[in-house]
RNA sequence: GCGGGUAUCGUAUAAUGGUUAUUAUAUUACCUUGCCAAGGUAGAGAUACGGGUUCGAUUCCCGUUACCCGCUCCA
C-alpha cells in the first residue's frame, strides 16, 4: 500500500472518530453557532463523563493509593512574578519581526540588525511581517481598567502552583522529602499551530505532579516514575501496548531546565505523537523561586539537619490528548455482528472502552415500549443510578438500541422482557462478546458491583 | 504566522445563474415488531458568515471564519 493511500485511509479513520464524537455527544466544535473558534472544542455529555473517568483513574493511581503524594488545585491567574521567575516571560517580551524571505526573526528595536539583514539579501528588498510579541502566555488584566500595571497571565503550565506551595504543603501536611504534589488543571498557550482535532488546543488540561527528592536520588526516582507512568496507560486505561512507546529525548533537545526527559507517544491515526512526558527538572524551579521571592525554599532534613534544595521529578500527562488516544484505541469497526440478513449495514462501530472509562456503565432497555415493561425498566434504571451512570432507551427495535450502545462504548445492557414481569429477572448483555445472562432483579446491584470491581 | 485545498440538513452526499435544493442514514411522533441496525405513515432539519457582479447568486468574484494537507512554532 502506498504511503498516500495509507494516509488517506488513516485520515478516514480520524474523520470517522471526529464524526462519531460530534454525532453522539462526546466532543463538539467550540462556539459552533458563531462559526467556531480555532482549536477550541466542547466536551459534550458523553465526553465529560469519559474525561472525568480518566481524571478519577489518574488521581487514584497517583494520589489516593500512594500516601507520599498530595493534591492541590491552584488558580489559573497567578502573581505575574511567578512567570518572571519561571522564565516564561523573560524569553519573549521583545517585539519581533520576521523576514518573509528567509523567516529569520529579529528584534524590531535593533535597526542596525535589520539593515544588516537587508544587505545580506543583496539588494532584494526584504519584507517584514508586522512586529509581534511572540509570547505564548495569554495576557489579561486585573481590575476593570486595561492598564499595563495590572497585567497578568493565564498560566502556561500547572507546575508552578506546586513550587509556590512547596513550603506550605510541608508545614500543613508535615510531609518529608521524598514526597509529591499533584494537580489537574487548565493551561493556556497562545500557539499558532492548527491541531489535529483536540490534539493541540490553546486551552488544555494537564495532570502532573512534582516529586521532590534529595539530590542524588533523582535518577532512581525517575526510573520508578517512568514505570508508574506506563502502568497508568496499560493497566488503568488499558491502552493496547502496541500503540504506546517511550521516546528518550536526546541531550541537545532537552529543555533548559531538564536533565533528562522521556516522552510517551501514542499511535494516533495521524501518526505517533506525544501524550505524556517525564522530566528531571533538577532544582531549577525552586532555586529560581528562592532567588526571586527571597523565601527560603530550602528543605531541612529533620533527622540530619542537612539543608538542600530538592530535585524534582515531574511526570506530566496531557489529558485531552489522552482522551483522544483512548477514543482512537477503543474505536473499532466490525463486520455486521447481527444474524439478521442485513446488507445495508456492512460495518458497525464498537467503542471497546475500558469499563471504568465508559460514559454510561449500563443501558436499561425494555424489549417493548409498552406498559408495564417500561415502568419496570424505569424502576430498574432509577435504582441502578444510585451507583452508576445509566442510560435508558425505549425507542426503536432492540437490535438498533444495542448498536447505539455499542457505538458509545456502554459495557452492559439490561433488557426487560415479558418474562421479566413473571420471573423478576432480566437479561444482561455484554458489549464485546454479545453474550447474555439471566439475572434476578434483586441481585442486579451485586452482579454489577462485582463486574465493576 | 506562511503556502495550497475544502465548505450543501446531525452525518454522508446530489444538483443548479431562475418555481418548493436531491438521496441515504440518523432523528421525532404514531402504527407495527418481541433479544442483536425489520417494515409502514407523518414531521422537523442544510447551501458557513459578510460584501460585490447580476433583473435574479447556493452556483461567478472578493473578504472573513472554520476545517484539512504541508511548513513554521511548541520556551
Amino acid at each position: 500500500m502506498s504511503k498516500k493511500i495509507q494516509n488517506q485511509k488513516e485520515n478516514n479513520k480520524m474523520d470517522k472518530i471526529v464524526s462519531l464524537c460530534k454525532r453522539r455527544g462526546f466532543i463538539f466544535p467550540g462556539s459552533e453557532i458563531y462559526g467556531g473558534l480555532a482549536n477550541s472544542y466542547d466536551y459534550g455529555p458523553l465526553g465529560v463523563e469519559l474525561f472525568n473517568n480518566i481524571k478519577k483513574l489518574w488521581w487514584r493511581r497517583f494520589v489516593q493509593i500512594r500516601g507520599d503524594v498530595v493534591g492541590v488545585e491552584g488558580p489559573i491567574i497567578m502573581n505575574p512574578k511567578v512567570w518572571e521567575a519561571s522564565g516564561h516571560l523573560s524569553h519573549f517580551t521583545d517585539p519581533l519581526v520576521e523576514c518573509k524571505l528567509c523567516h529569520l526573526r529579529l528584534r524590531q528595536d535593533k535597526p542596525d540588525d535589520i539593515a544588516a539583514h537587508e544587505r545580506a539579501h543583496q539588494g532584494k528588498k526584504a519584507e517584514w511581517t508586522e512586529a509581534k510579541n511572540f509570547n505564548l502566555l495569554f495576557k489579561t488584566f486585573i481590575g476593570t481598567v486595561e492598564d499595563d500595571k495590572a497585567a497578568a497571565y493565564l498560566r502556561g503550565e500547572t507546575a508552578q502552583t506546586m513550587f509556590t506551595d512547596f513550603k506550605l504543603v510541608i508545614e500543613a501536611l508535615r510531609k518529608k522529602v521524598p514526597f509529591g504534589i499533584a494537580q489537574i488543571g487548565r493551561n493556556f498557550r497562545n500557539e499558532i499551530t492548527t491541531g489535529n482535532f483536540i490534539f493541540r488546543m490553546k486551552e488544555f488540561t494537564i495532570a502532573e505532579l512534582e516529586y521532590f527528592v534529595k539530590p542524588g536520588e533523582d535518577d532512581a526516582k525517575f526510573e520508578e516514575w517512568l514505570a508508574s507512568q506506563q502502568e497508568f496507560f496499560i493497566k488503568d486505561l488499558e491502552i493496547k501496548p502496541a500503540n504506546i512507546k517511550k521516546v528518550e529525548l536526546p541531550k541537545d533537545e532537552l529543555a533548559h531546565y531538564s536533565k533528562r526527559t522521556v516522552d510517551t507517544y501514542f499511535n494516533f491515526p495521524f501518526g505517533w505523537d506525544e501524550i505524556a512526558g517525564i522530566a528531571n527538572r533538577t532544582d531549577y524551579d525552586l532555586k529560581n523561586h528562592l532567588e526571586h521571592s527571597k523565601e527560603n525554599l530550602r528543605y531541612r532534613d529533620p533527622e540530619t539537619n542537612e539543608e538542600y534544595i530538592p530535585y524534582v521529578v515531574e511526570p506530566t500527562f496531557g489529558l485531552d490528548r489522552i482522551m483522544l488516544a483512548v477514543l482512537a484505541d477503543a474505536y473499532e469497526e466490525v463486520e455486521a455482528r447481527s444474524g439478521a440478513d442485513e446488507t445495508k449495514h456492512e460495518q458497525e462501530i464498537v467503542l471497546r472502552l475500558n469499563k471504568k472509562l465508559a460514559p454510561f456503565k449500563i443501558a436499561v432497555l425494555p424489549l417493548s415500549k409498552k406498559e408495564p415493561l417500561t415502568k419496570m425498566g424505569q424502576d430498574i434504571a432509577a435504582a441502578l443510578r444510585e451507583q452508576w451512570m445509566i442510560d435508558y432507551d425505549e425507542t426503536q427495535s432492540i437490535g438498533k438500541r444495542y448498536r447505539r450502545q455499542d457505538e458509545i462504548g456502554t459495557p452492559y445492557c439490561v433488557t426487560v422482557d415479558f418474562d421479566s414481569l413473571e420471573d423478576k429477572a432480566v437479561t444482561v448483555r455484554e458489549r464485546d462478546t454479545m453474550e447474555q445472562e439471566r439475572i434476578a432483579v434483586d441481585k442486579l446491584q451485586d452482579y454489577f458491583k462485582d463486574k465493576f470491581n
